[in-house]
DNA sequence: ATAGTTCCTCTAGTGACTAGAGGTTCAAGG
DNA sequence: CCTTGAACCTCTAGTCACTAGAGGAACTAT
């Protein structure tokens, strides 16, 4: 039941000096500590780890993450806010999809047009030197 | 044909503090300035700039768009490099859409599932729980 | 001449970590 | 019991690409 801070990172795949910063940020409660200070976890932090890892792997932000966890210590309550937390993510996932793949299709023009020639005829320089349109 | 920065900074979409920036970090020269020390720049500082917004705009960093002015500034090489750039570019943006697209399946299966329940059968704060598939 | 906008430098802050220095504690083997 | 070496501790500073704010000077229009 008792790990080490090491062991903890092992088993959720977060790296040590990551979870002293969680715990500093105040995501990870302050956990016990052996005589020397060194830190133990339980289960509980286990557990509460992998769902920031998980939820950081996902793209959610450390405040949006702070909510869900409150929300989580809170299991009677309706989950409409959880909802809209990550509905408000979905949103903003598929907008970024959207705009890396009209980002593709330019990269994409840019390196057909150039194959092998001089930097003169270059399309990558070329396209990169036309103001954004808006 | 002299621009005050912040009239630069209307033709490029780039923010006077970022202007101010590039600078700083030697991705744009240190353009002349008046008596009062004040910049003033030519239409060469406004494409540069545009090259940069651009270059940035498509996802480059800094130190990408740094070889790429550099590779511009000489014509007559041959352009294999601007092309190796933009091709592992193109890479990096092919395989961040690849993640988002398989983030929003996991975003639109947590939804799905949680209709307004309390949080204790909310799916969103359940599937975070998991731990992360390595 | 004056008012108001724009400009200047400088420092510090953002998010989410990561790296390093310099020192202490723990667990295992002899 | 003692030693060794890995893992731990705190603290500060660095990363990237900006952004914000303070406090003051210069420019432009009337």
């Amino acid at each position: 039941m008792d790990m080490s801070i090491g062991e903890l990172s092992k088993r959720t795949a977060v790296k040590v000096p990551t979870i002293r910063y969680y715990e500093q940020i105040g995501l990870l409660p302050e956990p016990p500590r052996t005589d020397g200070q060194q830190r133990r976890y339980g289960t509980a932090a286990q557990e509460r780890l992998n769902f920031i890892r998980h939820a950081r792997t996902l793209g959610f932000e450390v405040d949006d993450i702070r909510e869900l966890l409150t929300l989580a210590a809170h299991p009677s309550e309706p989950c409409a806010h959880a909802d809209e937390i990550a509905a408000r993510h979905l949103a903003a996932v598929e907008k970024r999809i959207e705009q890396l793949q009209a980002l593709k299709g330019e990269l994409e023009r840019m390196l057909e047009a150039c194959h092998g020639g001089s930097v003169a005829e270059c399309q990558v320089i070329e396209s990169l030197s036309l103001p954004v349109p808006q």
